[in-house]
DNA sequence: ATCCGATGTGTAACCGGTTACACACAATGA
DNA sequence: TCATTGTGTGTAACCGGTTACACATCGGAT
């Protein structure tokens, strides 16, 4: 492969006035250009990344830490982060974390030595500290779907709480009269926020009771555990709005396998809109987020925090949106 | 960040010795070691890596090149392969090529100036002119789930053709008297060799005909609409065999949506073992590859090759296995 | 006529490692 | 005793870019 020098010794100029036509800085006469240009083509030349991060310490790759990839959310996410980032010319690593904080420091670290301009964070086990760290540190930052916190970064976010409301809303217009929740980890926002909806949304009915609230980690298995505990308590259950998709996905499969119908005897609502939502019969209801959206957005910020463009917002907040379908459309099942 | 000449500095010694240590070649007095490990402990000392990438050429990554990072098989396959790559110190680039082998170029290009070390392949646009290439490059590749070709490379497939053959056989074993193929894409060595196992096992039947076979796409809606055809066609099937999870999630649907009941009326078995076919209800039988096995072998070949350890096979290939569930298990519904 | 800023280009240091090569010294064998 | 080999270490070039700085030229303002 051709270096900058081969290219200087074919234009007949020195290194330094390749890296400016390269670059589009300092002062170039446009037949020098030209020459440039041509010695490059003839070469046909590209720029060493490698050599150039050293130099700049720029690399154009960011990196993506979540939880775990193989969770259809998050892979839906990565596309998007992919996608965008490649737009601008950056390159992806993929970081899975297991929400195990050591993991994340350990990556964290390898990524500084690798030079990486910017991370986009998809997990909760990062604290405030770390965040004032990696500030001070100079490597910009994006936090997806976290409460705000004092370290000021970049947050892109959806509006869990309303979102929640309007699933239990939802539930209610179609006649439900007894509605529970399965909820996500505590420790995250999306988790807490989505549950603070439900209980604002549910608290002065009468029916109303704590243990209507119950947990299931964001996961399969998680939901299909919640149904079964739910069931035992309160059998008149005729609504349950999920935390999540999967945990919704997992619910349905419980209410089918002990033989209750959906939506005619109980009714399901999922939250985050992943494609699989429609895999299933009856497609479920959810609350979607555009996750894609999401993702694109996180990398165009980061990038241009990257790339030292000024943003004004520190907190971008997407609106969630309820897709209506079989599993709450009791409409179409009862004329 | 302390640099190499920080700590020879602080060891006083020169930079080679230094460099010895910490890459334990060359011949270094124990002394002298002692004080350099010392003097990179009190610096907090860690080599840049991106300085050692343009120096020795290894950057201790690899790529890896899929068509969707979405789609669950290839997000549980990137998953082993970035749990296998930390493991060896590596950290995973992801690309989404859609199949197509124009971004696909773009990428390796693209790649090629990272100096990334290897490139796992998991994509089937790559022509032998391609592997060729890459091999003068000195580019290591491992590929999965190809046919072998005249190109040598490493290939880390399962058997396509076995596993359907034991498809059909588990179809007809259960009673099924007409069985049905959705077919993946015909570019894909899987599509074909699946294709083929069906025909194999099949053709001397007298219900036999080659109106039995439509193609999916490998992906959910084409299985969806597979469906419709078939039914169209031969409103007597009672087993499908899908080519992929995804095209009998598809149709799994659709065969509901009919009001069909599986497996009562219609059987149906997939491939792969993705971990989405124990979602829905009746759980999807299917012909399970080992996927995070075949991920975490692909990218340990591809660090041996990386690293210049021989590797006795050329092609590795791993059994599948029949996991009955219930959109097969006739015998437990019809008592 | 003089000064100044804008334009254009080259030299060489630098980013932070690796490594070829030179050199010094000790032990070993002939 | 001397050549040879094995240890141990430093110097400096090199990987392939970026960029500070020096220097030259030229047009326009004073």
């Amino acid at each position: 492969m051709a270096t900058i020098r081969d290219v200087a010794k074919l234009a007949g100029v020195s290194v330094a006035t390749v890296s400016r036509v390269i670059n589009k800085n300092g002062y170039v006469n446009k037949e020098t250009e030209q020459a440039v240009q041509q010695a490059i083509k003839m070469l046909n030349y590209e720029p060493n990344k490698v050599a150039r991060g050293l130099a700049s310490k720029k690399t154009e790759t960011i990196a993506l830490i979540m939880p775990d990839i193989s969770n259809p959310f998050f892979s839906e996410l990565a596309r998007a982060v992919e996608d965008a980032a490649r737009l601008y010319g950056y390159t992806v690593l993929i970081c899975n974390s297991d929400n195990d904080s050591g993991k994340e420091q350990t990556y964290i670290n390898v990524l500084k030595k690798r030079y990486v301009d910017g991370i986009l964070f998809a997990t909760h086990s990062l604290k405030a500290a770390d965040i004032s760290a990696m500030n001070e540190a100079g490597i910009p930052l994006v936090i997806l779907d976290r409460a705000p916190s004092k370290a000021s970064c970049y947050v892109v976010r959806s509006k869990n709480y309303e979102g929640a409301t309007m699933a239990v809303r939802h539930l209610l217009q179609i006649g439900c009269k007894k509605i529970a929740h399965i909820y996500g980890p505590q420790e995250t926002a999306t988790g807490k926020e989505r549950l603070l909806g439900y209980e604002d949304s549910v608290r002065h009915f009468e029916w109303f009771t704590p243990s209507l609230m119950v947990p299931g980690h964001f996961r399969i298995n998680g939901g299909m555990e919640a149904v079964e505990q739910l069931l035992a308590r309160h059998p008149d259950v005729d609504g349950i709005f999920a935390g999540n998709d999967l945990m919704a996905l997992g619910a349905l499969k419980k209410l089918q396998q002990m033989g209750l119908s959906v939506p005619d005897q109980v009714a399901l609502c999922g939250f985050d809109g992943i494609e699989l939502t429609v895999i299933t019969e009856p497609e479920l209801t959810t609350i979607s987020q555009p996750i894609y959206d999401m993702g694109a957005l996180s990398t165009r910020l980061l990038i241009q925090k990257i790339e030292g463009v000024a943003v004004d917002n520190q907190i971008y907040e997407f609106d969630v949106e309820l897709i209506a379908r079989g599993s709450t459309r009791k409409d179409m099942k009862t004329p």
